[in-house]
DNA sequence: GGTTTGACCCTAA
DNA sequence: ATTAGGGCCAAAC
């Protein structure tokens, strides 16, 4: 794998390749990424992504492990679950079913 | 360079 | 079920 793609780039391509209507973990896809424990930078990659407002790159359809929401407060939660809901996964006791939207791998 | 910061995750209590 | 603590990684300070 070349070093020289910057760390965020390859965040955004894998989570890119997430179908519409499932979602991944963030553990998840760091796995993508070869690095198995890399999740919290995996976050922080999303997180620098908000200026840009995420247009480019479908970012709701990350949560953390279990299928819960992991953004803390403000519009954050509400908006990713809005997002989520219109692309019609499901949720259950405030998180996402994810033995139904999970990706197959 | 060392230290701090997070949209994490696992384990133990 | 919920909380606390520690380890993880990459970027920003």
């Amino acid at each position: 794998m070349p070093r020289d793609v910057r760390f965020f780039a390859r965040v955004y391509d894998a989570v890119r390749r997430i179908p519409l209507g499932r979602v991944a973990a963030y553990g998840q896809v760091a796995g993508w990424l070869g690095v198995p424990r890399g999740a919290r930078a995996v976050g922080w990659a999303l997180r620098a992504l908000r200026p840009d407002g995420g247009r480019s790159v479908p970012w709701h359809r990350v949560v953390g492990r279990g299928g819960r929401i992991s953004l803390r407060e403000g519009a954050g939660p509400e908006l990713q679950v809005r997002k989520l809901k219109s692309e019609g996964v499901r949720f259950v006791a405030g998180r996402v079913d994810v033995t139904r939207h999970g990706v197959i791998s």
